[in-house]
Order: C-alpha cells, then structure tokens, then sequence
DNA sequence: ATTGTTTAGTGAAAGTTTTCACAGTGTTAA
DNA sequence: TTAACACTGTGAAAACTTTCACTAAACAAT
C-alpha cells in the first residue's frame, strides 16, 4: 500500500532529507560526495544511502562518489512525481501560526495559500502572506484554489470534523497534528505529527536508557 | 538498541495513544473495552493492540475485555517507568511558544519548566508558565531545576550547537524540531520532529495516490 | 451442568526495513 | 600497462514489525 514504484515510506523521509542537504551543499559549490559523506551528514550508514539511491534508479559509477547536481535533480524528480500542491491550514492557533511563518519563507513547489479558523477574530487578514478565512468558506476555496492538500492544527476534538470537511472537500492528503487519528476515506493519505507522543516517547527511552549503560 | 524489556520503539509510540485514549474513557465512566474496540479507535488492528498489550505483560483474561482502570494503571507504569522528567525547551520563535503553551496546559509527569533563547527580547518573561532565560544561563538552570529533556526549536544552523550545550549539561534526551539530524553522545536519545518532511511526504504519497487508484 | 459464543493470548508466518558482504569498476600511482 | 585501492550496486541475511490463525477460557443462555 506505501510502496509505490519500489521506493518505501521510509525511503522516501530520506530522500527528503538527502534534497535538503545536497541543495545545502550544492549551494557551497560542492560537486561530488560519497555515499558514507552523505551518511555521516543525515546519521545513517554508508549502505543505507547507497539503497535509498539505487531505489529511485539512479547510476552514477564515478570513483568522485555522486554527483551533487545530477542527483539532486533526480531525487527532486522523485519527489515532485506526486505533482504540485497547494495545501490549506485549519487551526489558527499557536502551532497554526508557527506553521506558516515557518513553511511559507521558503519552498516554491509546496505553499500554504489558504488558513481557515472558526474563530472569527483570527480570520480575514493576511499571515506569513497566507489568507485567513472562516470555516464555513472551506469547499469554496478548496475548489477555487485548487488546493489539493490539509494541515490540521486544531485541538483534538475538532480534528474529525475538520478532516471530514477537508474529506469532503476533495483534498488527497492531510497532515494532522491534532492528538487523535483521523477516520478518512481510503484515496486521502493521512500522516500525524504528535508531539506530546514524541516527547513521551523520549522520556521513556532517555529514562531507560539513563537507568541502563548504553 | 531501541528494545527495552522487549517493548518496541513502535509499541510505546502506541501505548502513549492508548493511556490517552483510556484515560478519556474512564473520564466518561466506561469499565471495559475489547481490543477490537481500541483498535477501531486507533485505526489499528485488534491483533496489534493485544500484541502491545501482551508486550507489557498485562494479563487480563475477562469476558468483558480489558479492565480500563487496571490496564491504565499498568500502561501508566510502564510509560512512567522512564522516571520523571523536567524539561528546557531551547528556542522561544513561533514554534517554541505554541509548544509551550500547547503542552503546559496539560500533563504533569512532563513539564516544560524553563525555556532559552538567545535573543534578549525574549528573554527575562514568563510564557505559559514557564520561566524565560538566556542561553549563557542554561547549564546552570539544568542543573539546578533536575532538568534531563530538551526541546529544540531553533533554526537548522544553530540546533548542533543547542544539542551540544544540552549534552554538555548533563541531559539525556532531545525531542529536535530542527530540520537537521544532530550528533550526539551515545547517552543521548534524540527523537525527532520534521515538519517540512512530513510535508513532502504526504505531498509525494498523496499525488502518487490519487494518480493511480488507492 | 452443558453448550455455544466471543474474546484474549500467542506461536508461527508474512511483510517490511536495515545491514552485511562482496563482485565489479572507475581512478590513481607507479 | 598494470596493480592497488576505494567506492558503488546489489543479492542475501538479519532484524524488526505486523498479521494470521488457533487454543483456551470466560461468560451467557438454556
């Protein structure tokens, strides 16, 4: 089910991550790096990058390792494969906020055009260059601006209704921050962020891990 | 390495979720509840929710299904077992301060009882509770307040030289918002947080989808 | 009591992801 | 030209995670 043309779930994290960097190091004038450059940079093996990049059908025999630039357009290949997108958020809230004035400095392919709040003070304005509108104009927008994907911000218990809407809306893909999953029809693609279960998680394996040697 | 007492990475992520979610129900008075239901909940498997539950050692052969009071107490236990935490959170931007205020509000095994910046305008206040100070202070504070987690939320560039003061400082686990992998000690756990990836993942899975059929 | 039904617990199978280890090859140096 | 080296590509093994499918037990109904 996540696997499409070979390359996984996990994989494809990676590849993000292997964009980022290699755009860094472009940018710094770099032309080549090795496998085991790459892993020491993301904090993987050497054999693990080799598999990342061998699953998108990428050769590059050169005794240079990869080259910057021919990869970097490959795995940006990769990536931009699922097509453009415009993405909506709903939730202006704290996390809301930090979310568009942390997404929409950069990026091109991927931008936040339109946030939705039910609260109406937080609505009608403009912020980090993103249009705020009221709940109840979703669809409409959704429809007119082509947006195809949904960042949800709000508390818990608003989440399903939120998701619900989007669903119905036609979006394809959600990323939901909400601290429940989300019951979605099978053609939208949900991924959470959960961070009081993140940090839970730390708090467990740092414990143990304190209470134990390694 | 990530397998204490052989309960997996993936299971305590999910055993977070099910202290929430029954912590919930007991609120609303319900006694019991079947895997099957816990599943629906989850969007999971039955199968998977006994399996998690079995990996506790929790045994609970009933009828009626799972004791809600008794498997909370023992997911509590265990989830706990890491011990008590204080936490600094290292970068009071947008993203610090929805942090602070979205997990202050709750919670108190886990507290963010003091935040770092190193700009001085945001410095020297209280945001949700939590106490403000500078950077130079923060060796001293976490020593002195028992802090052993932190949260990263500066910019990319600066997180390497946060996780090596946290490290510095005696802490021994990082939940890291920043978009780059950090290099720490070996007692350090770090879990982290990618927004940006999460993102591109969902956009690249989600056109994928809707390209072809489920 | 007996019987039927439904559920938890669990060994084993299946599926997924990572790592190992080595063959083949471009590159450099002699 | 040849030899030594270091790196990629990759089949196979190992590790990890989920799912299947069955056993035994609790409960309800008779």
């Amino acid at each position: 089910m996540n696997n499409l043309d070979g390359i996984s779930e996990r994989t494809i994290e990676r590849l993000a991550l292997y964009r980022r960097l290699l755009s860094g190091l472009l940018e710094k004038g770099l032309e080549h790096i090795y496998s085991h450059q790459l892993a020491e940079f993301l904090g993987n093996t050497p054999a693990q990058v080799r598999r990342d990049i061998m699953s998108i059908g990428h050769v590059a025999r050169s005794k240079k390792g990869y080259d910057i630039p021919e990869l970097l357009t490959h795995i940006d290949s990769i990536l931009s494969s699922g097509g453009d997108h415009r993405i909506a958020l709903i939730g202006i809230g704290n996390l809301g906020r930090a979310i568009l004035s942390y997404f929409n400095q950069q990026h091109s392919a991927l931008r936040i055009v339109a946030a939705f709040d039910n609260d109406e003070t937080r609505v009608n304005r403009v912020i980090s260059g993103c249009r705020c509108y009221p709940m109840d104009e979703l669809k409409e927008k959704v429809e007119g601006e082509e947006i195809t994907l949904g960042i949800i911000t709000v508390p818990g218990p608003s989440a399903q209704i939120v998701a619900d809407a989007l669903a119905a809306a036609g979006i394809t893909g959600i990323l939901n921050f909400a601290p429940v999953p989300l019951k979605t029809p099978e053609d939208v693609y949900v991924e959470r962020i959960d961070i009081t279960t993140a940090i839970e998680k730390v708090a467990f394996f740092a414990g143990k891990w304190r209470q134990k040697g390694t």
